[in-house]
DNA sequence: TTCCTGCTTG
DNA sequence: CAAGCAGGAA
C-alpha cells in the first residue's frame, strides 16, 4: 500500500526524538498520551518530565492526593484529565495490581481512555493492530483521499476510523501510527501544508483538486456564554480567604477566591448593594476594584471577572460559605485555574510566587 | 446514541 | 480565532 509504506519511510527520516517514544512501558505512555490530549507537544513536555519524576509508577501516581495531582497539573487545562488519570491509577493498582494493561479491550475501561489513548497505548506498548485516530489522522487522511465528511459528525468519525484500520500496517501498528501522527504534525499541517515537498503530493486527492485548505472539514460548534465572575480578596494579617470549587461546573476541586456570580457585568457599587453580598461581609463593607474586568475564554464560556479588595465589616461566616483562610506563604500549595493564578502572581507580588 | 461541555496557548 | 479527546447528560 503506497498511503503507508510512503508514510512509514517519511516518518523514520523525519520523525523528532520526543521521550515517550523511547519506551514500551504503558505507564510512561499513558502519562504522555494524557497530557498530549488537547496539548501541544512544547506546552506537553515539561508536565511530562515533572509527572515522570514526581511519579515514577503507577502505584506512586494512584498513591498520591488528588490535591497534589492537580497541582503539578496546573496551567494545563482540562482538568478532569488529572483526576481521571487518578481514578485510573487507583483502578490499575486494585484490580491488576499494579501492572498497567497493554490491550485495548482492558485500557478503555479505564477513566480518561477513550478509543484514541487506548488505541495508542496498545499499539505504542504492545504492538496490538488497533489503529489512532487523532487530529492529525482525520485531517491527513482527509486530504489525501480528499473526504470531506465532517470529521467530528458521527458519519465521518465512523468512515475515518474504518478507513484507518483498513490502512493500518499490521507488522508495525504503533511505527505506522505514529508515522501518520508525526506526518500531520510537521508535514501535513493544519496550516501552511508543506505540500511542495511532500512524498504523497502526486497521489494526494486535496493537492490535485486545489482542495487543501477546504480540508478537513468540520461542523462549527455552538457559541459560548458569557459568564460574569466577582472574585473577593478578603485579607486577615497573613491569610487570604480561598474557596475550593465543587462538582458540576468548570475548575472542579480547585481552588480559587470567594465568588460571587452575576447575569451581567456588575459595578461595583451594584454589587457593594447586592444582599448576597451584605450577607457575606456585612452591610458595610468596604469594596475597591483592584483588578479587571478579565476576559479569561473557556472552550464554551467567555468569563468576565474582576477582583475587588474588601474590607468586610464583619466577620464572614466561612463555615457556611465552606471558605478558608490560608496562609499566603502557601498558596503555592493549592491547585488553581490560570485566571485566579494570574491573578494572584501580579496582585501578591513579593508575598508569593 | 447523540449532544454538550471542559482549558490554555500560538 | 483555531486546535486538540473524553465523559456524562440528554
Amino acid at each position: 500500500m503506497a498511503f503507508s509504506n510512503e508514510i512509514m519511510a517519511w516518518y523514520s527520516r523525519h520523525k523528532r526524538d520526543l521521550p515517550w517514544r523511547r519506551t514500551t512501558n504503558p505507564y510512561i505512555i499513558w502519562l504522555s498520551e494524557v497530557i498530549l490530549q488537547q496539548t501541544r507537544v512544547e506546552q506537553g513536555l515539561p508536565y511530562f518530565h515533572r509527572f515522570v519524576s514526581q511519579y515514577p509508577d503507577v502505584v506512586s501516581f494512584a498513591s498520591a492526593d488528588e490535591d497534589e495531582i492537580l497541582l503539578h497539573w496546573q496551567g494545563l487545562g482540562y482538568y478532569s484529565r488529572a483526576r481521571n488519570m487518578h481514578r485510573a491509577a487507583k483502578a490499575v493498582v486494585q484490580e491488576y495490581g499494579g501492572a498497567f494493561p497493554t490491550n485495548y479491550e482492558e485500557l478503555i475501561k479505564l477513566k480518561g481512555i477513550g478509543e484514541y489513548t487506548a488505541a495508542a497505548i496498545a499499539s505504542f506498548s504492545a504492538n496490538e493492530a488497533r489503529a489512532v485516530v487523532d487530529g492529525n489522522v482525520f485531517r491527513v487522511l482527509s486530504r489525501y483521499f480528499g473526504i470531506d465528511d465532517p470529521i467530528n459528525s458521527t458519519k465521518g468519525k465512523k468512515r475515518f476510523l474504518s478507513l484507518a484500520q483498513d490502512l493500518l500496517d499490521h507488522q508495525n501498528p504503533g511505527w505506522y501510527n505514529q508515522s501518520v501522527m508525526e506526518f500531520g504534525a510537521l508535514q501535513c499541517r493544519p496550516k501552511n501544508p508543506a505540500c511542495a515537498t511532500c512524498v504523497l503530493r502526486l497521489d494526494c486527492r486535496a493537492v490535485n483538486e486545489g482542495r487543501v485548505g477546504n480540508l478537513p472539514v468540520k461542523i462549527k460548534g455552538k457559541a459560548s456564554r458569557n459568564r460574569y465572575f466577582n472574585y473577593f480578596v478578603v485579607k486577615a494579617d497573613d491569610r487570604l480567604l480561598m474557596s475550593k470549587r465543587g462538582k458540576g461546573d468548570i475548575w472542579e476541586n480547585l481552588y480559587e477566591l470567594p465568588l460571587i456570580e452575576t447575569s451581567s457585568q456588575a459595578a461595583p457599587h451594584e454589587l457593594a448593594a447586592m444582599d448576597e453580598v451584605k450577607a457575606c461581609f456585612g452591610t458595610n463593607a468596604g469594596m475597591k476594584l483592584v483588578s479587571g474586568p478579565v476576559k479569561h475564554v473557556l472552550s464554551h464560556q467567555n468569563l468576565f471577572a474582576q477582583f475587588f479588595e474588601v474590607t468586610p465589616s464583619r466577620a464572614p461566616d466561612i463555615k457556611k460559605m465552606q471558605w478558608n483562610y490560608v496562609f499566603i506563604k502557601d498558596l503555592g500549595t493549592l491547585a488553581k485555574p490560570k485566571l485566579i493564578y494570574s491573578f494572584l502572581k501580579n496582585y501578591m507580588v513579593g508575598y508569593y510566587t
